[in-house]
DNA sequence: CGGATCGTTGATCAACTTCAACGGTCGTGG
DNA sequence: CCACGACCGTTGAAGTTGATCAACGATCCG
């Protein structure tokens, strides 16, 4: 479990062997079945968790009760409600395990405390986090200026394990379409070829 | 100008006099007029830059010829091409002023010799990319989640000094919709009270 | 076996875009 | 200093994309 974590860090940034031991005593280990709840909405999020295993969704629902999907969470991804995580404030996402996962949680006051005793963690999620900002850019571009039928092809480009793993009504989801228009368009892409 | 940099940095870390002197080594300024270009699509982003004044919109734009505006960037926003800059990649936005702007700039390489020579200067950006990252989340959710009546209201609740001080084409180009939709969205909003 | 979940297809409908025309304002150059 | 063009916002009419509603077959799992 651990070690996925620790080089997953390594590749970003160099830690001694001090620091990982100090590294792993601010984390705790947890697993989910399938469809069991990480965090619910109106809850604190109280935990920043890195997927060793499995797979994720955070989504968020609306007062139709329509789920929106706003990222998945493949191994070596962190997840949570960032607001709620970061501030203490109430979730407005609702994140649970779409596969059988295992995860690696620190607290928030925890997350603090790291990042003072290994400075070089800072480094490391100012990187993760940069990294981030350019995917999210991308999508926010795709999102609200391309059509459905491009939108559903820039995933399967850019991320094909998810079409693979997950079934099509959670993607739809993610990409903010009716599961109707994306069996559509697959039908239509793969006619194309 | 350096004025607003470093009340902006000290809202969210303490920086030294010393530091404070090093910092301003980094940067230099730089000046642009109503529809100048900061950085043209194509280009490589050689620099981070920090709005002291004024205000820039960065869009992309597509086969059609359409601008998709991406973000505004306000007096204390930072702004760039991120993927560009931190690869040294060719751009794929544009970044023009939409009124008349001052800036602070940094370069690649200096970038990553401030956060060397400054380590606290890791911190600042982590929080900064971590404010960012709920922000992006939130604008996804609402991207992909609600009608153009809804995203209207959102902006004008969040940032109504963007719908004040910006031409109501470039809002509706930065919400994804036509120019008609959003002059239609605001006839009936106005009408409701 | 039986229920739940998933994917597909067809038909209708609504939201938003596109196209077109017009009036107002602003800034610039003659 | 006025006139012209560029830019902006508005309105109407028509067109399109994708959502919604409904029904059905397939698969998976307890």
């Amino acid at each position: 479990m651990f070690e996925v974590l620790i080089a997953h860090i390594k590749n970003k940034v160099d830690l001694s062997e001090v620091q990982e031991a100090r590294l792993a005593s601010f984390f705790i280990s947890k697993k989910l079945r399938k469809k069991q709840y990480l965090l619910k909405e109106g809850d604190v999020c109280r935990h920043l968790s890195f997927v060793s295993k499995g797979l994720l969704k955070s989504y968020f629902s609306d007062e139709k009760g329509n789920e929106h999907i706003n990222m998945f969470a493949l191994e070596g991804w962190w997840i949570s409600d960032f607001n709620s995580f970061i501030n203490q404030e109430q979730a407005v996402l609702n994140i649970t395990a779409v596969e059988e996962t295992e995860l690696l949680l620190i607290s928030r006051d925890d997350y603090d405390t790291m990042m003072l005793q290994i400075p070089v963690m800072d480094r490391y999620f100012r990187i993760l986090y940069q990294n981030s900002l350019v995917t999210k850019d991308y999508r926010l571009i795709v999102s609200s200026g391309y059509t459905a039928e491009e939108k559903y092809s820039q995933l399967a480009q850019n991320n094909p394990e998810l079409i693979r793993r997950l079934p099509h009504n959670l993607i739809a989801s993610y990409l903010g379409l009716a599961p109707e228009t994306v069996s559509r368009i697959r039908k239509k892409l793969s006619l194309k070829k």
